[in-house]
Parts: C-alpha cells; structure tokens; sequence
RNA sequence: GGCGGCAUAGCCAAGCGGUAAGGCAGAGGUCUGCAAAACCUUUAUACCUCGGUUCAAUUCCGAGUGCCGCCUCCA
C-alpha cells in the first residue's frame, strides 16, 4: 500500500505529503449539519466527499477516529421551533432522524463519533472560562466574545487580514464588542429559549466553540485533518483556530480541507434564491448511487453544477458498471455450464483469434488507481482507470464467446481485474452495492422521465397493447405487432424486447 | 473595494512543461423477425484572447475578456 498521500491543505494552500501525528491512526473532525431542515445535495457532496477520504485512509489501512457532530442549538432551530410551536430538542432530534435516513440512503459511513453540542456544553464552559483567563475572552452583560487582537495568527487560514476585513465590513459593528471582528463564545439567552447554567449566568453556547470542544474531547488538542464545505473556511473554521490555539497553545489541526459547493444554474445554492434541491428530490428518482457517482466524477474542490441531465448521465454511467461486473458473472457461469475451453498455449490460442491481445498486468492499473486517490483523492482519474478496466474486461469476455475459448492469461487477468473493479468501486466509492442482476432489471423496468418531465402513463393499457403484440409476434405477424409498437412511440413510450419479457420506458418527450 | 477560484470536444470532466484520461450523447459494427438494450470501434491538429519565458506551453509568467465564490448564517 502506498501511503504517499498529498492532501491540499487549505492553510498552505498547496499540496502537502499527509503525514499524521501516530502512525497508523488518523484522527478527523467534519462539521455536521446544523438540525432544523431536510439535508440539500451540498451536504450529499460534502458528507459523500468526506466518506470518500474516510474509505480511502481506512483502505491504507489507517485506523481512522472520525468524528462528525450536530449542531443541535442555534438560532435557526429556535425560529423554526417557534414557527411550528415545538421545541428544539423535538426540531433537531427530528432532523438528525431524517439526516440519517438520508445518510444511510446515500451508503455514507457512519462516524466513529457523533456528538451533539448539547452534549458537550459543560467542556464548551471550560474552555471558554480558559479563554477569559487567558485574556483572550470577555463578558459583558452575561454575552463573552473572544478577543480576535489577542491571537495574532487571525486569518491565516483564510487569507485575510485583519484590517481589511474590518474596512470591507457590511455588518453594522455591534457597540458592545471591542473589535467588530469579536465573536460571540456564548450568548445570554432570552425568554423562553433553552438554556444552561454558566458562570455568566444562564445562556447558551456561540456557534464556533462547539466544534472546538468536541473536536477537543473525542480526539485530542491536535489532530490531523479537519473538514466541511468551503463556505466553513470564514469566519467558522477560522474561529475555531483562534479559539482552539489560544486555548491549547498549539497547532489545532494539520489539514485543513474543504470541498467545493453544489450550484444550480452556476448560480450558489442557497435558500434565498430558492433553488435548493434536497437528497429526497434527487433519491426519488434516482438512484442513490447516480448521485454519489455523479460527484465522484469531478474533484471535491471544484464547484459543480447539478442538472438532473448530470445525474441522468451518472446514471448511464453506473449502468455501464454494474452491466460490467454482471456480464462477468454470466460469462462464468458460461463456463462452468457450457463449454468454452480455457486454453494454456497462449501463442497459439492467441494466433487463433485472442486478437493480438498484449496480455495485461492489473498492476498496472491498480498503481494508476493508487496514484490518481493519493494525488488529492482525485476521483475522477481513480474512475477513469476503473472503466479503462471495464472496457478491457469486457473485450475479453467478448471475444473469449465468440471464439469459444479463452486464454489462460486473459482469464487470470479477468478474475484479477473484475474482483478490483467489485472492491475499489465499493470499498472506495461506496458504489455497487446493489445485486447487479437486480440493479440493471429495475433499470430497464424503471419508468424514467428524461430530463425531468414526467408524462402520464396508463399502465394497465400499456401492459395489454404489450400482450397484444407478443401474440402477433408469436404468429410471425410482424406488421402488426410494428403497428402497436409504433403507436405507442408516438405517446412517447418505448419497447423493448429483453431476455426477460418486453418492458417500456418512456422518452420524457412526449404527454400522453 | 480586499482576497480567491474557474475558462479543455455537442454536454460533463481529468491532465498542468514533452505534444490531449474517462463518462454521457452522436456515428459505424456485432447480435436480434425488425428494433431496443448490451458489447466493440470511433469522436479535440488554435485546450478563452493577446503577449512573454523555453529546444518545447493547454500546462509557467504578464495583460485582457467572461463567469463564479468568500468578505453576513450556510456543506
């Protein structure tokens, strides 16, 4: 195993050779969700990137300490308990409910850990007592900020100074803070809000600290790698290294990554312009692998515009894959049952008719695959390789039936190659996790509206024009049946004649 | 205003100093009553423009154009 990785570290922002703190284990943060709504494609991306690096670390056989929390208070949760005349603790435990149905739907691993910040409020206190200690911190009036002159790293991680921001501020300076940069550590609660007893009095905790205190108890003062999507770089992640390292006195994480955002339109996603698409509107038509394929198609740190037309094309493409590994397991049975003879001479089988095949090293092609995931978990090259494989698999399955023989070597290399293709595609891209016999029928069965337009279709007429037409085609009535056929295409719906009976499908062209 | 990113075939997208991965769509072929599906083959000689560095640039540097993001809660 090649653990060469290079990782853009957005502190450097460059390429930097990963090298963890222990040897063999790696300790990760990610920030999870804040609980008050249905999870959109960007937490997909985000949380499928993040999967990604941990199937990968843990493949290189990495024991990885992965923790992943919810934000289960905050401003957000509060107005929508308030609207729906709930309570927090019932809005976000339901939303980590559906956030985990979308999780498990979407085959994202779960973490080692996944704290809740309520959980954590009583280390959330000592480190912001610390802080005041330090002089890092002040009260006022049952608020405490932290004093952003008191840390003169502020900005390192983002890239901005300190006096540029304040000059480029479009935030009204809050009179109380010392610095309009200040950041509030912990909030003096208000009627009728949840809250905890503090030696400010009673309030609740600001946003930032929570990840700096779980990320502190369940994995240390120092870790490895600490993630979330590009938009956490500032003042989130930024924060959290002012107060962190204040605290600590030392380096708070190694590597910072950050993943790209999701737009609509090449326009943000974002709930103001009212174009968020969540996982459920993705999941119910499609399935869920389309879309983690989708995204692993383009590297993590690009942005990448969503299209159903995108996920569409994903979706050929994990057909293609599952038809891979289920034309495979066809061709062995083939060989178990009939006959196609595997021969041992391979210079004259391959004069026969192997087509002049140079034989292939997997090797090869699992040190492309190596090379492309250690480069910045470059998935889009890894897949490349993948279905470079594909093809070659598939050639030779192809000509080894047509010919009726098979060569030793190519059959070695076949098995090779078919069971890297199985594992890396599930153990790395949590992909194929399906039967694929069951995955390409439902395929074909599946009443697909391209591109989005869904047409009305009468199933029960549909299946008996079906029926009709197979009896003409029984009785060699072929302008008949071609009849039915074609009028039905017309209404948008196409036949196809399978192994397994005739199903349809429609263009998405047409209403009916 | 400050900081940062992107511009590669019809579409999506890798590559980032040695002459263009992969996917989708399209075309041709094999198979099939005909089709479809599947499989194979095929698809970039200005890699936004103009300069520069170099034996060599899509890749580095400079200028320009066009998109986008962060600077406010946000994955």
């Amino acid at each position: 195993m090649n653990r060469n990785i290079y990782i853009y570290n957005t502190l450097s922002l460059s390429k930097e050779l990963f090298k963890p703190i222990n040897e063999n284990r790696v300790l990760m943060y990610v920030c999870g969700i804040t609980a008050y709504d249905l999870s959109h494609i960007g937490h997909a991306r985000a949380y499928i990137t993040f999967d990604v690096i941990y199937r990968y670390l843990r493949r290189l056989g990495y024991n990885v300490v992965y923790v992943r929390n919810f934000t289960d208070i905050d401003d957000k949760i509060i107005k929508k308990a308030n609207e729906e005349n709930s309570t927090v603790e019932k809005i976000s435990s339901k939303y980590i409910d559906e956030y985990h149905k979308d999780m498990n739907a979407l085959y994202i691993s779960n973490p080692t850990y996944e704290p809740k910040a309520t959980e954590t409020i009583p280390d959330m206190i000592n480190l912001i007592s610390g802080l005041i200690k330090k002089g890092n911190a002040y009260e006022i009036n049952g608020d405490v900020f932290f004093r952003v002159d008191s840390f003169k790293d502020y900005g390192k991680l983002s890239h901005k100074n300190i006096d540029e921001l304040i000059a480029g501020s479009r935030i009204p300076v809050n009179e109380e803070k010392e610095n309009f940069l200040d950041f509030a550590l912990w909030k003096k609660s208000k009627e009728n809000e949840p809250s905890w007893d503090s030696p400010w009095g009673k309030g609740r905790p600001g946003w930032h600290i929570e990840c700096s205190a779980m990320s502190m108890k369940f994995l240390g003062e120092s870790i490895d790698i600490h993630g979330g999507g590009s938009d956490l770089i500032f003042p989130h992640h930024e924060n959290e290294i002012a107060q962190s390292e204040s605290y600590t006195g030392k380096n708070f994480v190694n590597y910072w990554i950050h993943n790209g955002f999701v737009n609509i339109n090449n326009e943000k996603m974002s709930k103001s312009l009212k174009n968020s698409i969540t996982v459920r509107d993705v999941i119910d038509k499609f399935h869920p692998e389309a879309l983690r394929l989708f995204f692993m198609f383009t590297h993590y740190r690009s942005f990448i515009d969503f299209s159903f037309k995108g996920i569409e094309s994903a979706k050929q493409s994990l057909l293609r894959l599952y038809q891979a590994v289920n034309l495979y397991d066809e061709f062995k049975k083939l060989i178990k049952e009939s006959g196609i003879t595997v021969k041992k001479e391979d210079v004259s089988a391959r004069a026969e008719g192997g087509g002049g095949r140079t034989p292939e090293n997997i090797e090869n092609y699992k040190n492309d695959f190596e090379v492309s995931m250690n480069d910045d978990f470059n998935t889009a090259k890894a897949i490349s390789v993948i279905f470079d494989l594909v093809r070659k698999t598939n050639k030779i399955i192809n000509d080894s039936m047509a010919q009726n023989v098979i060569i030793s070597k190519d059959a070695a290399f076949l098995d090779a190659a078919v069971s890297f293709i199985k594992e890396s595609l599930s153990g790395v891209f949590g992909l194929l996790n399906d039967d694929p016999k069951r995955f390409i029928e439902s395929n074909l069965m599946n009443i697909t509206a391209g591109g989005g337009v869904y047409t009305y279709i009468d199933e029960e007429e549909i299946k008996k024009l079906i029926d009709k037409r197979n009896e003409f085609r029984k009785n060699k009535e072929y302008a008949s049946a071609d009849e039915i056929r074609k009028s039905l295409l017309e209404k948008g719906i196409v036949l196809e004649d399978t192994g397994f009976g005739t199903t349809y499908k429609t263009t998405g062209a047409k209403q009916l």
